[in-house]
Formats: C-alpha cells, sequence, structure tokens
DNA sequence: CGACTTTGACCTGCGC
DNA sequence: GCGCAGGTCAAAGTCG
C-alpha cells in the first residue's frame, strides 16, 4: 500500500499541500518560533494516505484515549510519548471525506534521542515513499 | 509480569 | 447555569 504525505496542517488552520522541503521548513520555523516564544505549542500535521493509521515514526507512544469526531464516521485517538519527563503529544484521526487519509497531528518536541535504534522520523518519511533524497537532519532534538 | 490498549467517566472551555 | 464537544484520567483488560 502506497502511503503518501499531500500536505499539512499549519497552527493557523487551513490545509496547504507541500513538498518535502517545504514541509521540513515549517517544522523548523516551529521551532524557531518556540524559541522566541512567539507560538506557546509546536504542532503539526501530516496528512498521510494510508490504510494503516499506525504510523511508527521511532518513539514509543502510548494511547490515552480515543474520542468520536463530530461531522466523522472515524474516532480520534491520542497518543504520548512514554518517555520519561517527555510530554510530545500526537493524534491520529481519519477524514470523513475521504476514509483513505490519516491526519497525524504531533504537538511538542522531543528532548530526548530517538527510542528505536535504526529506524527513526527520517525513516518513516522513507517509508512514505515521499523522501527520494538522502537524509536531512531531524528536526526534533 | 511489564508495556500497552480499551473505554466510560471526568474535566474544562465555550456558546446560548 | 446548562449542555455540548474536545481533551484527559485511570481501572480493567489484553498481549507477548
Amino acid at each position: 500500500m502506497e502511503n503518501v504525505v499531500v500536505g499539512y496542517y499549519s497552527m493557523n488552520g487551513g490545509l496547504k499541500t507541500t513538498s518535502r522541503d517545504e514541509m521540513m521548513g515549517v517544522v523548523q520555523n516551529h521551532n524557531l518560533s518556540v524559541k522566541n516564544k512567539k507560538i506557546k505549542k509546536p504542532r503539526f500535521a501530516f496528512q498521510t494516505k494510508s490504510q494503516v493509521d499506525i504510523l511508527d515514526d521511532g518513539y514509543r507512544w502510548r494511547k490515552y484515549g480515543q474520542k468520536a469526531v463530530k461531522n466523522n464516521n472515524y474516532p480520534r485517538s491520542y497518543y504520548r510519548c512514554t518517555h520519561e519527563g517527555c510530554n510530545v503529544k500526537k493524534q491520529v484521526q481519519r477524514l470523513s471525506k475521504d476514509e483513505t487519509v490519516v491526519v497525524t497531528t504531533y504537538e511538542g518536541m522531543h528532548t530526548h534521542p530517538i527510542d528505536k535504534p535504526n529506524d527513526n522520523f527520517e525513516q518513516i518519511l522513507h517509508q512514505m515513499h515521499i523522501l527520494p533524497n538522502p537524509p536531512i537532519p531531524i528536526p526534533f532534538n
């Protein structure tokens, strides 16, 4: 099954389709904004075309909730990073319009190294077949 | 047995 | 104040 990132949601709302480079720029801008205290919570989302909604990005996540979304037949799932002292959160939900599209929203930044060797954020992007190029630095810490 | 999921209850903000 | 919707808690269950 083909996984394709088709866009992201910005903090200000609104969907934009984007290239890989532009998406990474968004991530880095969010990191900058956090340092400058312009944005309280760094948050960005991928839209991923996938049958599976569990996208392993190399961190360990514990599910802590699931809620039905209005105007949407599919529930939204809430995950938290299990690493001690790291309270990064993410949500996963499907679009009611197109059930094959999964939206993954990340909130916060990891303050620890990735937990799985040999499988990191870049790897999952490669798995999603959107990174034909050599890896670039991971936007998280 | 440890790590994670499930699921209903609880909390909180918001519009009326 | 009330009800709704989104977000979180926590006890019980599941799985390897």
